[in-house]
DNA sequence: TTCGGCGGATTGTCAGACAAGTGTACCGAA
DNA sequence: TTCGGTACACTTGTCTGACAATCCGCCGAA
């Protein structure tokens, strides 16, 4: 764990560099679903003392990217639909409640118009482009509720969003322009005012990318 | 971190024994908010190897019981009026969110029902044993969800719900009845279907409690 | 075929050590 | 007296090395 000053400066401790380089691999897909990563594997690979490793590794099991059971290895969590459903719906969660915060006072975050007209610029069609964009305008309605706490435990679903991502590899993405344009309807009943409406667009949008995610899933 | 066969059968490692006695000391007021854990005290108290006694500061740390920077010992998190506006505003979200899905099939969960039925026959007016149920009260709605993530950030507010209860050790609690008579037009609301209607009356029910909670806090 | 035992692999825990950083108390100078 | 700098104690970060406990797959025997 990194405190702010020295997060500031990027001076971190070898437990949280090698952390973030696995968490980088694992989310990009480097490491693909199910790999084993052995405290002696890592500590080797990156050159640090295994109780370094370790602690590293229990740092993503803690964060949910890897699973282990006593006296076996890590692995890295498999994506079951079962899985997908579940992270989809607790963002759910999170984000409609945002939603109709903000509706209450029509507050559309700047930072979510703005990702969203980067998804806008792109050429219609799938694009793994979208995605980045896509994970910004989604985050910026939380970031907007100015919440420590909502904040941490909304990004802690978006990584294994990303982990789901990486599973399909890209694969039956969805159209950039149909995004952009639900996207934009939900600001739109945000601006209004009208946050059960907001909510409900908002399930819908997310409730389509669950299930072309569950059947891309299937289709392995 | 302990696997579920392991859990089941009471089985676990030195550091998850050490977390949960540290845990349940910070949680019951045992160790007063801002003191100081060095890694050697836990060490020395708990007969254990330094590495452990630092594994489990780092999960509490983890979980938000403690904070540290570096190289200074782990302090109890200090409880501020801000905190506490972000506790319950955090679990308002989860817990409403979880009121409007429960009301969409009409579905009232049994151990809500029991656990207001606890408080309803405790005697009126404020007692400390009403905390208890309370929280049952409001888990049953998230465990109703049956949604593992959910259920895990719910479970990590609520510790700092607890925390916070700890430090004002008791003082002005609201009247038994009144919360179990403001629990069961709760339930009601879904039982008829009316989610925003059980949402808007969860928000004044904590709001109330979150008011109070910062109001004795500003008594110090 | 099924059961029990054996060995390799991996983690859990410990002891001990040194480096590095932080805060504080002390002391000298203005 | 007050301010500034320095030395020290305390604590954490990391490493090395080690042993016990446990789990897995494999092999042989009933």
């Amino acid at each position: 764990m990194t405190n702010t000053v020295d997060a500031v400066l990027g001076v971190v401790g070898v437990v949280d560099a090698v952390t973030a380089q696995l968490r980088a691999r694992i989310l990009s897909g480097d490491i693909r679903s199910g790999a084993a990563l052995t405290e002696a594997a890592v500590s080797q690979t990156y050159g640090v003392a295994r109780p370094s490793a370790k602690a590293a590794i229990e740092q993503l099991v803690a964060n949910g990217l890897l699973v282990r059971t006593a006296h076996r290895s890590a692995r890295v969590v498999g994506i079951d639909p079962g899985t997908v459903r579940d992270v989809y719906r607790t963002r759910a969660r999170l984000e409609s409640a945002a939603l109709r915060e903000l509706a209450r006072t029509a507050t559309v975050p700047a930072a979510a118009t703005a990702a969203n007209a980067e998804i806008l610029a792109m050429p219609a069609g799938p694009d793994p482009a979208t995605v980045d964009p896509d994970l910004r305008f989604h985050t910026a309605l939380i970031d907007a509720l100015d919440s420590e706490r909502t904040g941490r435990m909304y990004r802690s679903v978006l990584d294994e969003v990303r982990l789901c991502m990486a599973q399909v590899q890209g694969r039956r993405l969805l159209d950039a322009a149909v995004i952009a344009a639900q996207h934009a309807d939900i600001l739109d009943a945000v601006a209004a005012g009208d946050g059960q409406r907001a909510a409900e667009l908002l399930d819908a949008h997310l409730a389509s990318a669950e299930e072309r995610l569950v059947e891309a899933l299937g289709a392995d």
